[in-house]
DNA sequence: TCTGGGGTCCTAGGACCC
DNA sequence: TCTGGGGTCCTAGGACCC
């Protein structure tokens, strides 16, 4: 929401929100929006009268636009102060250790480090943020959304006080505490938990117990001021992933298997992209596909989706043959007659090239085609060519869609989505 | 009529190993 | 009647995050 504001000054202090891929749900709202009671994840077609009614400016996501301008945040924010974990396209955690003890004669108190911080993000970006500084990343998530919501705050909460964080933790809902989803909350409300200060006092067996095991524990133990870190640090926060993955909902049902293997054609296309980028081979390869979940003949909870599973004899990162595989797992799971809505390929056992172990009698694979140099040469071009000219510009016939051109049969809904301002040349916003 | 996408970690149980 | 200890790997399922 705050990226379309960037380019569009109009929509300041108006209504504004963001729909998910397909035009499905609310993922994005401005306050003026969030004080119509208009709630994420709130289908669209569920509060369109609504939006209407109150002129809400509705936007379809652009993640185009927002992938690049989280980049310059966290581009901004990695040359100014030392240790950043990337944490979502929208968060970072900075490693503030020591800053204080040693340089507060230089840089201040952290609260004005913060608010340099803040402000410098704004000069650079126009991306409005807070910051909440705390001794462990939960509480400073904690203290980041006190920091939201109150604006007497400027922004800006740091809980440099045992007497403060535990004014803050009774400030919190428990639900509201990162790491405690709708179940859990429900659990801690029986058991008479009803604030993050109640949590931080729960016992060490009681939260393995009841909250997923050492998971809860370190949970507890972040909210009482012990860091557990949590957080596998990461580079830019792309690389090494374990699985990579691209699936979506088509635009309109799809009865013809043909279709669904032209949808997932183009999406093993864009996970292997992925893998290539992070340099990595896919030794398991899953595919599913999905009927409505909320027609009346859904069948039980998951029994709309269905999904193969195949390990590959060689890793590889060849979209072709990722495409055949996935192709024959797609026929595995059709059902003749049935309607389906999404299909997605998942790619796993993600493994750096060269790393291959034999069984003690197992001969060594013939080399597939993947594997020779020609077809890492091939992969190189086209990720050469689509990165030039733009995304798709090459691709395999079979993610094409059925002869004749058009649109393809899996396109998604985007009724309102903005010029990727900010990475093509024709979409340059001009200032007359 | 219309309900997102891409991840992570953990547990439990079974098969198998030394 | 008594029946070890310490592992790995795999799958399925469940919880969570933004």
């Amino acid at each position: 929401m705050s990226c379309e504001r960037v380019f569009q000054p109009r929509l300041e202090g108006r209504p504004v929100v963001v729909l998910s891929n397909n035009d499905g749900c609310i993922i994005s709202r401005s306050a003026e929006a969030k004080a119509l009671g208009l709630k994420m994840g709130d289908p669209y077609f569920q509060v369109k009268a609504l939006l209407h009614r109150h002129e809400v400016q509705v936007f379809s996501s652009n993640y185009t636009l927002y992938g690049d301008m989280s980049r310059r945040v966290m581009h901004y924010l990695g040359a100014t102060v030392p240790g950043v974990e990337i944490y979502s396209i929208d968060e970072a955690f900075l490693d503030l250790g020591g800053l204080e003890t040693h340089l507060t004669p230089y840089l201040g108190h952290l609260t004005d480090l913060a608010q340099r911080l803040r402000a410098g993000v704004k000069a650079r970006t126009g991306i409005p943020v807070c910051v909440g500084v705390a001794p462990t990343r939960t509480l400073a998530k904690l203290a980041n959304r006190l920091a939201k919501k109150d604006s007497g705050l400027g922004g800006v909460l740091y809980l440099d006080s045992g007497e403060r964080r535990k004014w803050a933790l009774g400030q919190v809902a428990v639900g509201d505490v990162w790491g405690v989803g709708r179940q859990y909350a429900q659990k801690l409300a029986a058991a008479g938990v009803d604030s993050a200060a109640d949590l931080a006092r729960v016992s060490d067996a009681w939260a393995r117990k009841h909250l997923g095991g050492v998971v809860g524990a370190r949970l507890v133990r972040e909210l009482q001021g012990f860091s557990c870190g949590k957080l596998a640090p990461s580079e830019d926060g792309t690389l090494s992933r374990q699985s990579i993955s691209c699936s979506r909902t088509f635009g309109r049902a799809l009865r013809e298997q043909e279709s669904v293997r032209g949808a997932l054609a183009a999406f093993v296309a864009r996970a292997a992209e992925k893998l290539r980028r992070q340099g990595d081979l896919a030794h398991v390869l899953t595919v599913f596909i999905s009927k409505n979940r909320f027609g009346p003949d859904a069948g039980g909870p998951g029994g709309h989706s269905r999904s193969a599973v195949l390990t590959l004899p060689v890793p590889t990162s060849d979209t072709r043959e990722l495409t055949v595989r996935a192709a024959q797992l797609l026929a595995r799971l059709w059902e003749p007659g049935a309607v389906y809505v999404k299909a997605g390929a998942v790619l796993a056992g993600l493994e750096p090239p060269g790393g291959q172990q034999l069984g003690l009698f197992e001969a060594p694979p013939a080399a597939a085609p993947a594997a020779t140099g020609q077809g890492v040469r091939l992969m190189t071009a086209l990720d050469g060519l689509n990165e030039r000219f733009g995304r798709g510009t090459v691709q395999l016939a079979a993610a094409l869609g059925p002869k004749g051109g058009g649109p393809v049969p899996w396109q998604g809904q985007a009724a309102w989505r903005t010029p990727a301002y900010t990475t093509r040349l024709e979409d340059l916003l001009t200032v007359s």
